[in-house]
DNA sequence: GATGAATGAGCGTTCATTCAT
DNA sequence: CATGAATGAACGCTCATTCAT
């Protein structure tokens, strides 16, 4: 339930966009207002304080996010299937909003803002427990390896998924990030099941 | 190979411990000039510019991690040993030198410094190199499964391996790394064998 | 006198009251408005300028200050107890009105300001004169001492009574400013009478 | 004992000179740059926080008094005497550093900053303890009339020096205040002695 | 009457870098 | 070799004020 205004809609997606274009580091005040095509001083009509709009743009993320799990939830299919619905999708995000991930996988920057560095490491854990508990509901249904606790299989499993996407960044997404995604968990499902 | 002067090996080093205490955003001229008790101006007799210190640093890095890595292949055991060891060596690496990973994973940090951009991300490769090498071996012989790339299986075990590290880092090293590693490795080893 | 409107008066006694809860730094359009529940701009319909705003506090203060020195003149009692009256009326008002003080004394931020600097002298002035005058008619009259000139007097009195009402804000009103204004009096009284 | 660098004294003193020109407001680090002809970049080489420079200036003042007062207790004249010059110096030094009476009697700007708002109330119950110290002395010793406590005596004197250097200020210096304050004593005199 | 948006100037502060000594 | 001083550009932020709606 954001209730952003339109304005704050706007500026949020402008500084989504600016972080993608040119880096988290990038993202000032001045640059973001020049990209708004407005003045400093217009920003902090509608944000008190920077850290307000990392905020912001964090909360976007996480709701983007709810919204693709639900429809996971909605489809009712078995836990493996489910698994790789969550890999695709982040998959998708990440090449839909290349900010996402310079913001979500900023954890040094924000190192000195308490509130964003828990707000971060609360959305790690998240997916990681999504995660976890499929792997454990696809072991008892035998769908997937006993031989490993769910714990290492979901650090396994993002693991491979953060460092796939941290490649396609640093190659500047040199290369299709869906389609390596694809590749990728082909290889965790043939894991995964043995 | 190195050829830094003392003094410079010095401020390297001072460098590496501010970074491990605060972070590499507390990486300042003028923090770096008080933990050597010299001036900012002393420093620029030594470096012409920041982003050479940070040069220096990864050249550090860089050469102590092909210290380690000639201790394995001197050992000629078998492959997967081998790259038990790579993945020990590397949690040893962040544990002793927790600079390291702060530098390492701050590809956000270096983005608009395409020199130190292009260290990591060859630091990174030829990691990866390595491991994917061993993997080749490892499946020529028998050792390790066929039925996925080496490509593929060097992302997943570097993507964990990188993950767990992270989370180390997270959670200011509230665990014990090496501990954790060596359990890691056990599900990897598993994964990697079928 | 007095020509505001409604609303007008309503935003000058809101700032009164904003100045008597943070002090005069405090006095900002933007915590006015939030005072009064409306928007910055909805003020400017009202007053041209901030220093318009001030203006009229201070003119409100002075028509207060009026109205009570009405009530002594009337009362007709002799000068000694007419300037008792005076000082315990100021002890009364700040003691009532605490941001009078705080605007009062502030002569130092008004310094850039002519039209509030000499609207505030003004307002010392005529006080000035007023216990000038009283003492004055103490020294006809043979009740007050005549070694010393009422110009100097006045100063002794008055000086008295501001230091005690700083000293009363600058312990952010710890004790009672009245009961200490009329034991600050009758040692004045003795004074004045030798 | 001040251990300020000559750079620090010269930039200080500037501050000084600043604040009697223009008034505490306008002491701003540009200001202060452009008046010592630097950048203001440059004024943080000398002090860490603009609140640094406003101690410094404390400091001073502090100082100055301590020396002034020293040359009273050195004289061991009778503490009628020492009380006016007590006094003298007070108008003296207004008159010598008229920024002196723009920063103690500046309470209300260091409302926020609680360092210096303690520093200058301590400045002032000093001299109000020294004063009131002399009332009880010449008390005791007869030169005093006892029927009003030292407490109530010394506001009265304070007081009344204040208010007169406040007149001072606002008339922008028009008057001679040592002249006056020479006055002023005369008066004060006979209250105190009857 | 009032709102909501915006401006422009200013503020305190930090930082990599330069340079005379 | 090193210092101490300085610079210039940037940053986050605040405030009085304006104005179309």
């Amino acid at each position: 339930m954001t209730d952003f205004t339109d304005i704050q809609f706007n500026i949020l997606n402008s500084a989504i966009d600016l972080i993608a274009e040119k880096g988290i580091q990038q993202l000032t005040i001045k640059n973001l207002a020049g990209k708004i095509g407005k003045t400093e001083g217009a920003i902090y009509r509608h944000f008190e304080k920077k850290t307000d709009i990392l905020c912001g743009i964090l909360q976007i993320f996480k709701e983007y996010k709810i919204s693709m799990q639900n429809k996971i939830q909605e489809k009712k299919s078995s836990t493996l299937m489910q698994l790789k619905e969550v890999m695709n999708q982040h998959f998708q995000m990440f090449s839909d909003k290349p900010a996402m991930a310079a913001v979500i996988f900023s954890e040094e920057i924000f190192q000195n803002e308490k509130q964003l560095a828990d707000t971060v490491f609360a959305i790690m854990q998240e997916t990681q427990h999504i995660v976890s508990s499929l792997i454990e509901q696809g072991q008892r249904s035998g769908q997937i390896r006993k031989d490993i606790s769910p714990e290492q299989l979901s650090i396994i499993v993002m693991g491979s998924l953060r460092l796939m996407v941290t490649r396609w960044r640093l190659s500047r997404n040199a290369f299709d990030l869906q389609n390596e995604g694809t590749r990728l968990w082909e290889s965790i499902e043939k894991i995964l099941t043995r």
